[in-house]
DNA sequence: CGACTAGTTGAGGCCAGTCAATGTTGGTGG
DNA sequence: CCACCAACATTGACTGGCCTCAACTAGTCG
């Protein structure tokens, strides 16, 4: 069971209490000058001496640790957060306590922007390994934005590569079969991964199963039953949450039609 | 068969040549100031002199008529749209050409914002019936938007509520099943019809059911037989795109519970 | 070791998709 | 005005993809 209504929370709302519990994080590496994200993040193109400005913003930068909620849905809208370390899923809850998953984060991403709209955030998200996020009060954001004409500019691009991740899930969750989901989720980490430098083709998973199942509108035996056939085609190699991807083409070109009749040889 | 690659385009891009086919609008009726959706729209809380200052930036108000595109995905972005009569659905087009339907928009609504991010529109833009928009290119919309805070905090609340709506659509396709997801269609319309000034229990749907469908991660049969149950429960009435909603506490229980395993009677 | 979480795999059932026939509506032209 | 046609919608019969239920394995932690 993951206790996570019990685990203290990193950060919560506007509850000065609850900053308390924030491990404080060491400034003197913590420069988004320095940051080697710093152009997938908020400060891409930017120019040095704004981008100081966006580090005087950081109020603070905080550890989550793994399972702890950096918001929640409802929760007040104070911040937006830029991912330092680490990985979050956002997601929504059911009335009947059932989360569904509405995203994956990684480092560069920026999250939080849906509580702009009315004040609470629409979604939560939680912390889906030991993690670090920069904290951007919205307000200081704002004003900053207003001197600094460029950096208004990033983040309405970041808010609005937001609405297209959105559109490209809603497009995945209402077109696409079971195992072109779970194709198109592993092809798009692998684009992620590579864009930080990572390999695109060999990968951990942040998450279970369950949590990939959620994402993706299924269950997660379906998704495990996807993995072994995948394996089992040659396309992929898993082991618990440690994937390789041997024939990306192949991948790519599963995404292509939606029910081939089963083309002859 | 929809000819909607062989009709004009109202507004495509940045092509100037398009805007020609553009009809132009009588300006006399078309204020931020006095237009019945000032709260619900860009200009909402501003005070009266901000509002004339954007009404000033509305370069031209564009009619769009039924089936036309105001943009397609892939299209240079120059302009976000806000809806002043009519409906509009966004769209994706997959490579085998079937599109997958990403939102339905009414009066007051903003669309376009996705191309913010990089330049291009993620989705297209397709007029559901006889529509008119205000067109607000984006540069002189962000220019203000420096001068003016107070519509800078609105464009972003906006964009986030786009956001928000996305992740709502995400869940639907996520976590329910075909009947709740047609409820929660209607009783979604109803509440926007309601906050129009419009009746919320008796109104006429612009989609087809096979848009609805598309809409909703279905095929349009089953759109056509949820339709024929929901009536034969007595909980709302059809006609062709004419919908009663007759027991509106009835269509929200639905959405409560995932899968009630058949309580007894 | 026992308890628990995560993952795999099988058997069977059901919801929604597919295929197909028919009905309805609305626009167009004789 | 009606005939005609195309788009839209409804309904039935059947299928199959994914869900459900369940058993089992492996790894982790106190």
């Amino acid at each position: 069971m993951i206790h996570s209504s019990a685990l203290p929370l990193a950060i919560s709302g506007t509850a000065p209490a609850a900053t308390a519990s924030v491990i404080p994080y060491c400034h003197l590496t913590a420069h988004c000058e320095s940051c080697c994200l710093h152009d997938l993040c908020l400060p891409e193109g930017l120019d040095p001496e704004t981008t100081r400005l966006l580090d005087h913003i950081v109020s603070n930068r905080a550890r989550v640790k793994r399972r702890d909620s950096l918001f929640r849905p409802g929760d007040a809208f104070s911040s937006v957060y830029a991912i330092r370390v680490g990985t979050f899923k956002t997601l929504m809850l059911a009335e009947d306590g059932r989360e569904q998953i509405t995203g994956c984060f990684m480092g560069g991403d920026l999250i939080g922007s849906d509580g702009i709209g009315d004040g609470r955030h629409n979604c939560g998200a939680v912390a889906l390994e030991d993690s670090e996020v920069c904290v951007l009060p919205f307000e200081q954001l704002d004003e900053l934005a207003h001197k600094v004409p460029a950096l208004g500019r990033n983040l309405y691009r970041c808010i609005s590569r937001d609405v297209c991740r959105s559109q490209d899930m809603m497009f995945l969750l209402g077109s696409m079969r079971a195992e072109q989901r779970l194709v198109a989720f592993l092809l798009n980490l692998a684009a992620r991964y590579r864009a930080r430098g990572y390999s695109g083709s060999e990968f951990v998973l942040r998450m279970t199963r369950e949590e990939i199942a959620s994402l993706l509108g299924l269950k997660l035996e379906t998704v495990s039953r996807l993995f072994s056939h995948l394996q089992g085609e040659g396309f992929i190699q898993v082991q618990g949450r440690s994937v390789k991807l041997l024939d990306s083409a192949a991948l790519k070109r599963m995404l292509r039609k939606h029910a081939e009749p089963r083309a002859l040889a």
